[in-house]
DNA sequence: GAACGCATGTAAATCGTTACATGATTCA
DNA sequence: TGAATCATGTAACGATTTACATGCGTTC
């Protein structure tokens, strides 16, 4: 069983919003303002493009506008806007939750009911996660002179539970 | 270029960390306690742990205890102990941040000098990250009309924002 | 019109995961 | 003794990166 792909939908998530896209574009696009959360190489744009208009996921645009350059633009399709939308409504899981911020991204429309409930699934699995920490924190360190002898994994728990909370906190937050 | 590696280096800091070491051992404390930052599957770490013999980073211990099952104990060599001190001591980037905390994970010592430098060398990086960010958000979205339109996109940066000022202020308080 | 830049495209090498395999130990 | 379990080991595939290649357009 491969690993799920992420690269399809990010592409689709960005001709959705923006219409008509050249891989330039998208390129330009993750650098400035997805880099944070994820990077692609333009090696691996371009074929997974190809693939996609065969898939008919999406379109070769056919601009009167600019075709001086090799410049390729394209569209999405009604079959990609399916694609999007299924991806976007898969449940949150423990796996799958690095991805929920290039989700996010993809998503407009500030009442989109498709944001709520990607925002109330992503609290329910921080919280479990916070409890989960917090849990393993007092296993190992709950008895404090335990700190001393382990100083770096006891930072890093500590901090992954401040981080979680945080989260947690912002989420309920955005959440009506 | 090849990507730089990071197996090789949790199987040192571990190995220093706890002294004799199985495969199995390793796999089940990266589950129970590394999982929450990074994951590795069997089948890398064994083939990882041949070659690491080879180079004479770690080697065979000839345990009298329990060599009943076919397990397979391992320790650091004293060159594997460099070349963990060199990984530690390598400047943070924003390429190699990821793997901060495994390396903070790998510091046992409270007073360790390495510690205090990989803390302020994460502190300036996210500082950076922290202004760059916001100059992205009063870019784009200093024109508050400009959110209706993009409110993932919104979302995703503003979260990044407290996210990283949060971090850096864990960060401040934890240096000396 | 020759050289360079740029959007796109291709190849090779590496990394990492899933699935499957081995051989020893335990237990019924 | 034979089946099941378990630590270790191997194979195959997909994904990703780096390096290199193509060919149009602009510019000097």
């Amino acid at each position: 069983m491969p690993r799920p792909r992420v690269l399809p939908y990010i592409i689709l998530g960005l001709l959705n919003k923006n219409g008509t896209m050249s891989g330039k574009d998208m390129i330009s696009e993750f650098k400035t303002d997805i880099s944070e959360f994820w990077t692609v190489s333009h090696s691996q744009l371009y074929p997974e493009l190809q693939r996609m208009v065969d898939e008919k996921q999406i379109k070769v645009a056919e601009d009167v506008e600019v075709k001086d350059r090799k410049v390729i633009n394209y569209v999405i399709e009604a079959k990609g806007q399916e694609t999007l939308k299924r991806w976007l409504a898969e449940p949150i899981t423990l796996k799958n939750d690095e991805l929920t911020s290039l989700k996010l991204y993809c998503i407009s429309d500030q009442r989109a009911p498709i944001l709520q409930q990607i925002l109330k699934q992503c609290l329910a699995l921080h919280q479990q996660k916070v409890v989960h920490l917090k849990a393993r924190k007092e296993l190992l360190f709950g008895d404090e002179s335990a700190i001393k002898g382990n100083y770096g994994h006891y930072l890093i728990l500590s901090r992954a539970i401040e981080r979680e909370s945080d989260y947690v906190n912002w989420l309920q937050s955005k959440i009506n």
